[in-house]
DNA sequence: AAATTGAGTTCTGAATAATGGAACTATCGG
DNA sequence: CCGATAGTTCCATTATTCAGAACTCAATTT
């Protein structure tokens, strides 16, 4: 079931009488830009390139329109189309992506402390921010090995399964945590994957103690221990992590990293405060 | 195809006039996405966050006009409006750009001669790609340290000044290597970047003995060898390059690498023609 | 070889969304 | 309180996009 783009329609805004504040509500009104974002995305979440006809068949867009829309998406460098005339995402996201990695600000605050618990623990340490219902990671530091770069960094995760994630929730307050448990569909990845209910009882332990685990809920054999970083009005909400493979990280290591990773985010969300707090 | 220009100009405006703005040829026929593209370009180009007044006075579209535009660009998650009111670059693209980034066919087909390249020589290992007159870096393997990922990737450098830059040209036909040279304003970056006319010279080298090599031309104390790659039909064209400090990259170490690094190329090129070429 | 299908491209009046100018609201500094 | 600077909303005008059909081109089938 693709959570696809919900609602497009919108027509006639009989505006007789007055406004209503347009409060909530997901009403995207983002004209020419949202449908081709949809085909962007579309394009990027298949396995492989698409050929036109792919795309015509899910698009729900004329051929004519899907045609020129696909060009422009083309010719900007946003899609590519090989040599077989399948379509394919474009380079062009590489280099816009890295820029906005590179100056991301929370990710420039939080790189230093992310190092030094990587150095500490010798585990793979994350760090990830709430978007919606995932949780996109924002940066990843591992030990030695030549690395897969890009490997997790851009990616999305469903919150309810990753430390990161429940870490992140925590820090809601409890009208958007209602909010996001029930807009997400809990798909069950391994034995231990959280059910809502669960879920809501792991936040309130995570409240109380400051730490987020994941034991093995989302992959088997991955664990990891995580800790909330939000800024002070919210508009960062996310968490650190240190994860790694089940037997290097028994259930006491965990524990023991518990409290520096907590530290980590301590000083990250200090950083946030001295960088982000004071007018600009 | 025809006029891909496409690129995004070059950094440092030095001092240099260089009042010609790059080629007129501004036909870009994209309608409302080229608009809404320039001020995304401009907004992740910038050194930091921009104030809607920032933004509106090289923009050059009325306010009302860019209010909307920035707000659809905002809602897409294109851009993020941080607490302050100042706009940066939006999360969104890190997620378009990791999927676009992990199903890359090129690079994963490079991908296990990177790796080997790297361990052959224990210097960081770079495969990037021509688009338009600028190469941008698909992947990059590094030897052990705690690595900044997207350092690189995605990074779009000038060609004449980088060792696959140099060896993509040098696969390109005499037309679009005139076209791209004629097309390009040569910075100096330091004291051994090249000429126009040097950089013809080289590129005859290169095609003789099949190296490309990059002596201190873009930072002073790095150097690299490279070689081309590029598919039949020039869908791609590209390079692989060995990089490092030029304490450890003498002059003798540049020519010793010289034939794994075009060995690793021709492997690539194999797997291109096993992988893209039949019919799929 | 002619006919048929499938895939992709181009064209057009009609409909929709973007434009740009101005008026409006905050917020700040003195 | 006033005058600036910064950001937001409104709305008639205009330019872009839409949708559908007609067209090209190549590969299959008869």
């Amino acid at each position: 079931m693709g959570a696809t783009d919900g609602d497009i329609m919108d027509k006639n805004a009989m505006d007789k009488d007055a406004a209503d504040k347009n409060a909530s509500a997901d009403k995207r009104e983002t004209g020419t830009l949202g449908k081709l974002m949809v085909l962007l995305d579309i394009v990027t979440h298949a396995d492989g390139p698409m050929r036109f006809t792919d795309i015509l068949s899910v698009a729900g867009q004329p051929r004519g329109t899907l045609h020129r829309q696909l060009g422009h998406l083309t010719e900007e460098g946003l899609l590519e189309v090989l040599a077989d005339g399948r379509y394919a995402p474009g380079l062009r996201l590489l280099d816009l992506a890295s820029r906005s990695w590179a100056r991301n600000e929370f990710r420039l605050i939080a790189e230093p402390h992310l190092n030094a618990l990587q150095q500490l623990t010798g585990e793979t340490v994350h760090l990830g921010v709430l978007r919606g219902a995932s949780v996109i990671y924002l940066d990843k530091v591992e030990g030695s090995q030549p690395v897969r770069m890009y490997s997790q960094i851009g990616n999305a995760s469903p919150v309810y399964c990753t430390g990161v994630g429940k870490a992140a929730l925590s820090a809601l307050p409890d009208d958007q945590l209602d909010a996001i448990i029930s807009s997400v569909s809990f798909l069950r990845f391994t034995e231990n994957t959280l059910t809502p209910e669960t879920l809501r009882s792991e936040i309130t332990d995570i409240r109380r103690s400051g730490n987020a685990f994941d034991r093995e809920e989302h992959e088997v054999g991955i664990r990891c221990v995580a800790a909330p970083v939000c800024s002070e009005d919210l508009s960062f909400v996310g968490g650190v992590s240190v994860t790694g493979p089940a037997y290097r990280l028994t259930l006491e290591r965990l524990e023991e990293w518990a409290l520096p990773v907590r530290r980590a985010a301590e000083s990250i969300m200090s950083g946030m405060r001295i960088g982000l707090g004071p007018r600009r």
